[in-house]
DNA sequence: AGTTGATATTAAACTAATTGAATACACGAA
DNA sequence: TTCGTGTATTCAATTAGTTTAATATCAACT
């Protein structure tokens, strides 16, 4: 018996229906690409710097997704031969792409969802000794603080005047902003972290 | 010397590693069902709850893991039928399950992976019309003024007095501290974003 | 001369996650 | 009476992400 609107629909209409998903991936990529041209190579480099704050990805990930969007016309390839190193592919945005990506760029994004072992480990923290909490909670502290540092580096070196930025890398002063105001959150909450640990461990 | 952002990739990554450790989800359930045994339902339903801050699952992911550690003999099963609704199956962890979730904890985590869609168009904004910036922003620091306010009701309701907390909890209260610091961050981030962004404008 | 390491790309198998349902019972409201 | 909401579970298809390679060039050491 039918209970529901939805099995009267045709479902051969289904594959009509607007493709709305994110594929954020994709629109990485293009972001990556648009600010300048470069290879799959390249790409995978960058995803763990700068941009790799808000996105990574594997070389696998993006050279398979390379070869889709070249297949769907979103981007355009130049094999560029090099001396004294393997040839390049080096991938640039067409107007196909960009008109994809601003659609994109102007749709609301969801709050980003957090899958965090660490504090997935600290949260049952009380099945394991009290030092390997402790531990675990100053070896982050100091990943943090590396980070932080490369950060602040950056921000030193491009963005000592930043009212004197140019248009484009205002928002990559943003997003940089936050990664110092993120690592800084953390650091902070590890020192919070332990002082309570140190004080529960007085009271017992 | 550094002359290029695109120098400061972080060497350490340059083999194209990042430590994605897999199975997650099933300790994730672990944790949850060792504070007290749960169905699938409830599972799904308290990872939109507190254990939801850092780790998320659809109710699909979470009936295919139970189902698996169920075969593993990780987890048991005790079927309920209960008067007025459909039955159900609780769940609790058996000492093979306790013993590899122990181990398990016991190992360091890496820094978690972040996937942001909101700041890879923050990145991109130079794209799009100014306004349309300033209003996601808004939007966001909204979204996450109301998160902090669960938190801190959260914070009000069950750990006015930290230091009197029961030894299992005080672990919760860690990581809904990280919660509260981390929304703490968004916001003054999104002021901070709001603030430069009304002053570029001035300059042009 | 041979090993390592960085550059540069591709293939294939696999696991995890998402999308979009369907099924089924009960209760209260329209 | 059927509509919506909440409880409770399962299935199927697809997409995304991971692991583990293999291939190739060249520079710099050992």
């Amino acid at each position: 018996m039918y209970t529901q609107l939805s099995a009267y629909v045709n479902p051969c209409l289904n594959k009509f229906q607007i493709n709305f998903k994110p594929m954020s991936l994709a629109y990485a990529i293009l972001v990556s690409l648009i600010s300048e041209p470069k290879s799959g190579y390249d790409l995978a480099k960058q995803f763990d710097g700068t941009v790799g704050f808000f996105w990574q990805a594997t070389h696998q990930q993006i050279y398979r997704e390379l070869t889709k969007l070249e297949q769907q016309n979103w981007i355009v390839a130049e094999a560029i031969a090099q001396e004294g190193r393997p040839d390049k592919k080096i991938f640039s945005v067409n107007d196909l792409g960009l008109s994809h990506l601003k659609t994109w760029l102007l749709q609301s994004s969801d709050v980003a969802t957090v899958k965090d072992e660490f504090l997935l480990k600290i949260y049952a923290g009380y099945l394991i000794p009290e030092e390997t909490n402790t531990q675990k909670i100053q070896e982050h502290r100091q990943l943090h603080q590396k980070q932080l540092e490369i950060y602040e580096a950056i921000e030193h070196n491009f963005f000592s005047s930043p009212q004197d930025c140019p248009k484009e890398l205002r928002f990559a002063y943003l997003t940089l902003r936050r990664g110092i105001n993120f690592e800084k959150g953390w650091i902070d909450w590890c020192e919070e972290a332990l002082q309570l640990l140190a004080d529960w461990n007085h009271i017992k």
